[in-house]
DNA sequence: CAGGGCGCCGCTCATCTGAGCGCGCCCGTT
DNA sequence: AACGGGCGCGCTCAGATGAGCGGCGCCCTG
């Protein structure tokens, strides 16, 4: 004896389901023209098709063959009200080519979304320069350099190039310098800042649209700013609650900016510059930054995500508790 | 360098169009509800979502988990214009476990349409008692015997009880005779047909409004009829173009019946009466019966079909030829 | 620089569709 | 036999939807 029905209701009840879910879903046709078809009033059609998806006879999938996760690139940009969103579907256990793909990954939507009306900032982070890296197309915008640069001892740093790069692909204007992204004194932020291409570059951060960063959080390794920081100061961050880092701004756990010494010691956007900016797109990765990706989004500070399918899976999760 | 987008639009369309199509496909929200959430028209909802399916984006499918094939089956009933079809999954390697599938299937099959004013007719063949082996429930309806019984040697006739059996489950009458399909001569036949069992059943033949039958190719194996059949008969109902078999009844390529001497001598359902079963359900396995299905089908002796996976899609390639 | 072609967009209007309702049937109960 | 609950069915009517059309801007070409 073998159990042939799946539905109560019979197998001809069945195959008739399935006949008419193919007419409706895969041929397109109305549930009145199926009606007559088939000899049903179309409320009886529109309840067969009901029972049809409730009970798992039709199946509806989205996604597609890429490395880009479309569904939960759509989930993710949905939890958190963001203005766009990409996830890719990459291995998570080497950064090196995590970052790589991430970053081709934000090229392609830099690409994208950047009109000739935009104007570009970017910020210095090592996730950034693989987007330049990848970049191979960009409308005619000017690209102005957010913050200072941190010289990590023993990396190639001619990732200051970076808005050069990216201005000689777009073919717009580059508003660069050549600064730390902080100094020992406020004294000496406040010379560098005074200098004339800072200044340049500064002036213009008003009128960025769209701009690109990383996102950091407060503890080693997880945020270039956190490793040139003293013992000292990082425990007086930490306990005025610094949860994120984004492009030199830090922000609490709620999102908010965290004043402290070091903001007068930094050459960069500032917190309010950066929340006031239409599109920051982030491009995060590691699973210990689930922390300080919510506080960046929930500051307003970051508005789109570049990230992979576990960590938008911990944010996802993370956002129902 | 990675490749992130499938469409050419880049991701953060792509995105958009998941997003969009997860609202509609999954949340069941309306393309107006849709369009205000993302701030765009209905008609661009409209025309992402028919994007989302083009570009297979949003997959759907149909079928369940168990042992009827819903889609394929579905795909059959519509090639053929059948009442109703039930095509199984089942391995075809093992024709007797195969029938035991089938004959389940049908038995399903006919608890659900056999209703209280049906009027049931058997024939014999060796699915039909697999039918009534797995029958289990029937509505109370009168059974008819529709032909003799063919004897067939070293096979346990049990299956002489089958319209009895089968009464017994509906708990209607039922109407059967003990006698041959085939006789040796006509007179034999006509003496045999006054019988008054065989009378009686066969007087109920025209109120018949389902039949169960199987469905025989005219080759060795393939039909008791032509197993049971003398060497200079079966020659010359070949050339009399015989396609196929049902319940004793021959028919062409077209599913037009052959007349023949043997018809004079068979005792059973005649092709005019076939024909006039308002629902002939046909067990058929075994894809050497392709051309035998077809005639039948064609010439409108079969309406409905119960078969397996490799013959269905058999006969739908063989249809669209 | 002008003209033409093309693709994207949103409109109108007729048709389709969903939500909710009431009817009639079936079945088990009193 | 009468009653009552549950279920399947199809109705109404407002809101959703599709087909086809014309407008508009962009790009290519002459």
């Amino acid at each position: 004896m073998v159990a042939v029905s799946g539905g109560a209701r019979g197998p001809a009840h069945l195959v008739l389901t399935a006949s008419v879910a193919r007419r409706y879903y895969l041929d397109g046709r109305s549930k009145v023209e199926i009606a007559e078809e088939f000899a049903l009033s179309r409320f009886k059609v529109a309840r067969l098709l009901e029972d049809a998806r409730t009970s798992g006879l039709v199946r509806i999938e989205i996604g597609h063959p890429g490395v880009i996760d479309v569904e939960l690139s759509a989930r993710l940009m949905e939890t958190f009200g963001l203005l766009h969103c990409v996830v890719t579907d990459t291995p998570d256990d080497h950064p090196a080519s995590l970052r790589g793909h991430l970053g081709a990954a934000t090229a392609e939507l830099l690409t994208e979304l950047i009109t000739p009306e935009d104007v570009l900032g970017l910020s210095w982070a090592r996730s950034v320069s693989a987007m330049a890296t990848a970049l191979q197309r960009l409308a005619k915008v000017p690209v102005i350099q957010l913050t200072g640069a941190l010289a990590r001892p023993g990396v190639d740093d001619s990732s200051i190039e970076l808005v050069r790069d990216v201005a000689r692909v777009a073919g717009g204007p580059a508003y660069f310098f050549y600064a730390p992204m902080a100094v020992p004194d406020a004294a000496t932020a406040q010379a560098l800042r005074r200098q004339p291409e800072v200044a340049q570059a500064f002036s213009r951060i008003g009128s960025v649209t769209r701009a690109v960063a990383g996102v950091g959080a407060w503890a080693p390794e997880q945020s270039t700013l956190y490793d040139v920081t003293s013992e000292a100061e990082r425990r007086d961050l930490a306990r005025l609650g610094v949860a994120a880092e984004i492009s030199g701004v830090l922000v609490d756990a709620d999102g908010g900016p965290v004043a402290s010494d070091l903001t007068e010691r930094m050459i960069g956007i500032t917190a309010e510059q950066m929340r006031a900016v239409p599109e920051v797109i982030a491009i995060v990765y590691g699973t210990a930054k689930v922390r300080a990706v919510l506080a960046a989004v929930r500051g307003g500070m970051v508005d789109t995500l570049v990230t992979h399918s576990t960590l938008a899976e911990a944010l996802i999760r993370a956002a129902r508790s």
